[in-house]
DNA sequence: GTCTATATAGGGATAGAC
DNA sequence: GTCTATCCCTATATAGAC
């Protein structure tokens, strides 16, 4: 294979990237598999031998998505994450949902006809949970933050709501011409996420996150 | 017409009704036009004789959920509410939301295919937003609440979105047999909203807010 | 107002040639 | 691997009799 071209991507792979792109900008209800097939400028029929159904090539794209955000859901593990840390970590999770975002769009439809996705993206789901309430536990026992066992619960499914559907929020407020500005929303995200967080942070804490913020908004 | 029976419900209203029901158990987009005909004994051509098509179905079922909306968000205006006040209010948001969740459910698809809903529902979610920040704003010049200007616009975003989407994210977390103990759910979202304000109460509010949480939930 | 019958359209999916 | 042709099914919606 010559190293001066890149290979040509396989049919397959088109496939996929093509139809998370249609199924991200029109929704996957609304985008067929012809529609797929004539975007690519392929046959309908070579498109299903390569899949064997249309909820193949959405498990398939969810693999994808899963794997990304176990991978954004790690948990720095050395040290109670700073505040800036905090930031990037979320803003991971948001780019995540961003690129897979019309899973979010559509959930309790996808959810409901595929319990193979139903199962994973609960998971999913109470990872972000149990994520958010060990890392506000971390910052408790750092002595960053003040908070009862019963305020850390409330906060991570809050937390956990937030970051869930604050990019379907957003759509549904702004223009869909607006929506595609990509970084601001997720930042906007990531800042109420934290402004949640903030009230139980310790002074100096709660400035520096202040900072941080006026620092990556706009 | 006799006493002594309620007039039978018109058929109109009856389709209506039922397309409701059907449409929060199973989702608007697996239920058919045959389906509300079935599920009333009548035929398909008897349904398209009261209304013009589905979505015609579905805006008038709008239209009955904004005025219910639209009640549920007038402020009370004589004085700042107390605790009790809010934990009644937003359970009634919460109660209207419920009572036509099927909009919730799939929200972006029904407000991208029809633009009168997208307007609309915008308003709603605006004036939820609008609001909320009423309120805290309220409880800050009462001196019951703590919060700069800055505060209260991301906490009235977030609590926006929590009132919003707060039925979803718990329909996804628990079985589908557990979600139809409607009560349990509306309560416990009352609770996570008011969760968020909580931090920024004077001490007394926060105990009495606590308090109320406890007596209500379970 | 209500029914039966049917038109129309579109999407998912397969068969078989190349 | 890819194409063409086609089948099947389901959903919306209408026509016309009663």
């Amino acid at each position: 294979m010559p190293l001066s071209e890149p290979a040509p991507m396989k049919t397959r792979d088109r496939i996929l990237q093509t139809s998370l792109q249609l199924f991200n900008e029109h929704g996957e209800p609304r985008i067929t598999t012809n529609h797929i097939a004539d975007e690519l400028d392929i046959s309908p029929g070579n498109l299903y031998y390569h899949f064997r159904n249309k909820d193949d090539i959405i498990w398939l794209l969810f693999e994808q998505f899963e794997r990304r955000m176990d991978a954004a859901l790690q948990v720095p593990e050395r040290r109670a994450p700073d505040m800036e840390d905090m930031w990037l970590y979320l803003h991971l999770v948001f780019e995540t949902i961003w690129e897979y975002r019309f899973f979010y769009r559509d959930l309790d439809n996808l959810l409901s006809r595929n319990k193979k996705l139903r199962t994973h993206f609960r998971r999913i789901i109470e990872r972000k949970v149990t994520t958010a309430a060990a890392i506000c536990q971390g910052l408790v026992d750092a002595g960053v933050m003040n908070a009862t066992a019963e305020d850390i619960a409330a906060l991570a499914r809050n937390i956990a709501v937030v970051a869930t559907y604050w990019l379907n929020f957003q759509r549904i407020r702004t223009s869909a011409a607006t929506v595609n500005q990509d970084s601001d929303h997720l930042a906007l995200g990531v800042y109420q996420v934290l402004s949640q967080v903030a009230p139980f942070l310790r002074s100096d804490a709660r400035q520096l996150l202040h900072h941080i913020s006026r620092e990556y908004l706009t």
